[in-house]
RNA sequence: UGGCCUAUGGUGUAACUGGCAACACGUCUGAUUUUGGUUCAGAAGAGUCUAGGUUCGAGCCCUAGUAGGCCAACCA
């Protein structure tokens, strides 16, 4: 142990490291708070594997707790999709929460306050306060219902949760100092009236806390001793900790980092929302949308999105990270757990000439180079076959810039024999509609006595067991790399070849039985999934990642 | 004109609390390869925003500046 290189802590790990060092806590519990007013997405897996992981680490405990004070854009919907998100992300909460749990206990402590002297009920109307309040730079005035008695406080907020009061007609705020720098220091709205139902407490309530008074003593009822949000929290902390003192309650800490922003994404839950209500995308589980149930359905794996949030770490300053950590990732895990098969995307036929016409043969492929337990499969090799277009050129350069076919050239179907092309035809547009070779049966894969050496190894599919599918190519849903510098409409950016349906692919006879949700690498092409929509007679795939392409990139140059 | 936060290769993070700036992604070489994938070997790339200060010694501490972010919702 001494001698073992000492694992660098990020600043919460070390934080935490020595809260239970020093004894100030004998266990730690997190949180991880979302609303539930939309889908979670990449984003949001930061912030679960921080807290869910740093329970798991420290042997302490994470509830899910949802932030539902505002019902006005709530749903159960989401409630649901979130839960079922975490819980696809590999994580199990402790407890499962809802500020609305307690609304009761809340507005206690709002009286609480108010016989304290601490908070009064204004009427000003939104426009009046503003104002009054200042900005940031001048200071605000006090409002002329700041100095109400108690009593009054007291009936006027009774009567606020009783209904007697329209929306917006009263606000019960803190008192605390108009003249601060910090805005939400000048007297911050603590419960406002809503008439509107609630997805959980119904039309119990007419008044609702606001974010400010909720989410601290929340966190302080369920004994949250590090509560972890983003930066742009950090100035509400001092009204976090102002609450929790005058109530005299647990004192949980928040502690903010930098949220993680992704370049080509998007992570923002309003934005999100209207590509989705703007019919941009398919709906939140596009398989373009960064969010999680979107990268589930795009074949992302659980494993590849912890091992990419590990990736980028955990900081208090924000930047960008780069996509290509988490397609990284991605590749990284499906490298080792996904079954090789053949698909063409861009088929066209090749006849072995000299193979004779009904002649078939088994051959054996392997399923995973990286994973011997995967085991093989058989193949139905024969006469016809084809191969991708991009894998033939009528005029290809020296063979030592291009591996693959061409006239005269030779290259070895994976599994079975080298073939040397003798020929092709083409249509009137110059389009090769049909490729010939010869095989040389001394190269049989496995049995090759021929001493033959070729440098290109194709992947080809039996026309007569061939499978149809539709193959849904993803690309990036943006074509900007950093979208928080823009400062037109995000959707101007976005990139118009994000998909691209492939209804012309072929794939071997052995995915005629694929199920959803099984993945798949296309050897020398890609990852792909089957998707939701697939049927018994048609099959869908979606790309989740190409395979890295050393030779593509060549090209570029 | 205010307050708070941040500043380390192209990008994201480290540097055991003051001791030769490390890792990952990306980029580039080369080797292996029946995937132009994987794997392996290697390279380039920052002297830590700037200027002072403390110190034998500063990326770490102090001061000032600069740049960026956040804050003026009855959103979270």
């Amino acid at each position: 142990m001494e001698n073992e290189k000492r694992e660098s802590l990020n600043f919460i790990e070390q934080m935490i490291e020595n809260d239970l060092k020093s004894g100030k806590h004998q266990a730690i519990q997190t949180r991880f708070p979302p609303e539930p007013n939309g889908y979670l997405h990449i984003g949001h897996a930061k912030s679960i594997h921080l807290n869910f992981g740093l329970a798991e680490k420290f042997n302490g405990k994470c509830n899910l707790r949802f932030d539902d004070t505002n019902p006005e854009k709530e749903d159960v919907e989401y409630v649901d999709s979130i839960k079922s998100n975490v819980k696809w992300l590999g994580f199990d909460w402790d407890g499962e929460f809802y500020a609305s749990d307690y609304f009761p206990q809340l507005y206690a402590f709002a009286v609480q306050l108010i016989k304290d002297g601490k908070a009064y009920v204004d009427d000003l109307s939104k426009e009046e306060w503003n104002e009054i309040k200042g900005t940031p730079t001048v200071p605000g005035k006090e409002s002329p219902f700041r100095s109400r008695s108690v009593e009054e406080n007291l009936q006027l907020f009774a009567e606020m949760k009783d209904g007697k009061y329209q929306n917006g007609e009263k606000v019960l705020r803190a008192k605390i100092d108009m003249s601060s720098p910090n805005m939400h220091m000048r007297d911050p709205v603590l419960y406002r009236i809503k008439h509107v139902e609630h997805h959980r407490t119904g039309n119990d309530w007419c008044i609702y806390p606001s974010y400010d008074f909720a989410h601290g003593q929340s966190d302080s009822i369920e004994h949250v001793t590090h509560s972890l949000c983003t930066l742009e929290f950090e100035v509400h902390r001092p009204l976090y900790e102002w609450i929790i003192e005058q109530l005299e309650i647990f004192p949980s800490k928040q502690t903010e980092f930098a949220r993680l922003n992704l370049s080509y994404t998007i992570v923002s839950k309003r934005k999100l929302l209207e590509l989705v209500e703007g019919n941009y995308v398919a709906g939140w589980d596009d398989p373009r949308m960064p969010t999680i149930s979107g990268i589930k359905r795009r074949g992302f794996t659980p494993e590849s999105i912890k091992n990419f949030v590990k990736k980028v770490g955990v900081a208090r300053r924000d930047g960008i990270t780069d996509v290509a950590v988490l397609e990284h990732a991605v590749r990284e895990d499906l490298n080792k757990k996904t079954n090789r098969v053949f698909g063409i995307l861009d088929p066209v036929k090749l006849v072995i000439t000299n193979w004779p016409e009904d002649k078939e043969e088994t051959l054996t492929a392997v399923n995973n180079p990286e994973d011997e337990s995967a085991g093989t499969r058989d193949m139905m090799f024969g006469r016809e076959i084809y191969v991708d277009r991009a894998d033939f050129m009528k005029d290809p350069p020296s063979p030592r810039k291009w591996f693959r076919l061409g006239p005269d050239r030779e290259v070895r179907l994976k599994y079975a024999y080298i073939i040397k092309c003798t020929g092709f035809d083409e249509d009137e547009n110059g389009e090769v509609t049909t490729i010939y070779a010869e095989y040389d049966p001394e190269t049989r894969s496995g049995q090759d006595t021929s001493g033959k050496k070729v440098k290109g190894t194709l992947g080809w599919v039996s026309v007569k067991h061939a499978v149809n599918a539709e193959i849904r190519l993803y690309d990036r849903l943006f074509k900007t790399e950093n979208l928080n510098d823009i400062d037109d409409d995000f959707k101007n950016h976005l990139n118009p070849d994000s998909l691209e349906v492939n209804t012309k692919a072929v794939l071997e006879g052995s995915l005629a039985s694929a199920k959803i949700g099984d993945t798949v690498q296309f050897e020398r092409v890609g990852y792909f999934r089957v998707d939701e929509d697939s049927t018994d007679d048609k099959l869908v795939f979606n790309r989740t990642i190409t395979l890295r392409d050393n030779w593509e990139k060549q090209q570029g140059k």
